[in-house]
DNA sequence: GACAAAAACGAACGTTCGTACTATATTGTG
DNA sequence: CACAATATAGTACGAACGTTCGTTTTTGTC
């Protein structure tokens, strides 16, 4: 690989941390050049742009999430556990943060600000969610869901709960979070058994 | 009332319009002085520090939620109808808002930024929670929850279903949101009656 | 090792940030 | 109306913002 391209991941491995405590937006080059002690114009030079760099991170965030979490539990049986096993990777990706998932983050700080970001970001939030869609489906398939489930229900139900998670989680640091949304879970998914 | 605190409450609104939109920590004292019309330092005067007007705009907000949202629930009768009513009022408080709500930006925005904001947005977060809790605990009075429901547990049901609407329904925009909170509340409501 | 290409730097631009200080208007009270 | 209290404006500050530019250093290739 090029030199640049080593540079590149590691200004985006900052960026993302960065993203992911502060948000987004505050992102600033400045800092982040102070961060992996480089200069400020040197960074910039990668990316043209403040809007282009908050982009690549947000892709780059959502290569590692794929490799993360959706990949390793498409590689289990689908169904329940396929499910079960999704939501582990995404707890695991989301613990190992410094701050919070910088896709929670982003979905507020963009829901109202025009431009590239919310763009690029609301085609990964589609995309997630019709990868939960797919889930359903192969656990339909599968045989652990009922034939009538409502696939893009099951999607905003998961969605939600991994949202309450987070909040429990990060914020309010609530220590029976784990245990909140274990019940969720179990309650969510024989509805649909 | 004194002309100092009609300007406040003049700033205040067009802060929290700000804070919905941008996050509480992109509202800055210039661009909220140049809305409202009048100067930086005039309106500086007013809080003596930013950290104290998000505070403050943190606050109004919290007022202005109880009393479109918690209090009118309250005077309807306990249990799954105030549940409803509460649901509702919470969802047109939503959907007033110019950008999102600032309960949820915030949450994102200071589950990592240490600080007095932090401290006030999470006292508001455990009042919120202990009021989930207490308005299930009246459902269990009324006979409309059964007696052994665990009632942090529904405040986490409920905060997660709501998290997820505000999702669908300011970032993505789907035109379905309604519907699947609905149908999420009835599950919901079902497994605890 | 030479030499072009790529990468990183340092300085400066105009703007905005939060805050401080002083001065002028406006307000409420006797 | 007078006069103090309150409220708003004006100006200035140092720092940080994103961005541009020309220069220097590092890298990869022949």
């Amino acid at each position: 690989m090029k030199k640049g391209q080593e540079t590149k991941i590691v200004i985006l491995e900052a960026g993302l941390d960065m993203a992911g405590q502060l948000g987004l937006e505050c992102v600033s080059i400045g800092s982040l050049a102070k961060v992996i002690k480089m200069s400020k114009s040197g960074l910039f030079a990668h990316f043209q742009s403040k809007e282009n760099l908050q982009v690549e991170i947000l892709n780059y965030a959502g290569r590692l999430f794929s490799e993360s979490v959706i990949l390793p539990s498409l590689k289990t049986k689908a169904g329940i556990a396929r499910i079960k096993t999704l939501v582990d990777n995404w707890i695991n990706w989301s613990s190992a943060l410094t701050g919070g998932c910088i896709f929670v983050s982003a979905s507020t700080e963009y829901s109202d600000r025009p431009g590239k970001v919310r763009q690029c970001l609301l085609k990964q939030q589609n995309d997630w969610i019709d990868c939960l869609d797919r889930i359903a489906q192969a656990a339909i398939s599968a045989g652990d869901f009922r034939k009538d489930v409502d696939c893009q229900q099951f999607a905003f139900d998961l969605y939600s709960l991994m949202l309450g998670f987070h909040l429990y989680f990060k914020l309010l640091n609530n220590s029976e979070t784990k245990k909140r949304k274990e019940i969720a879970l179990n309650r969510l998914l024989n509805n649909y058994r």
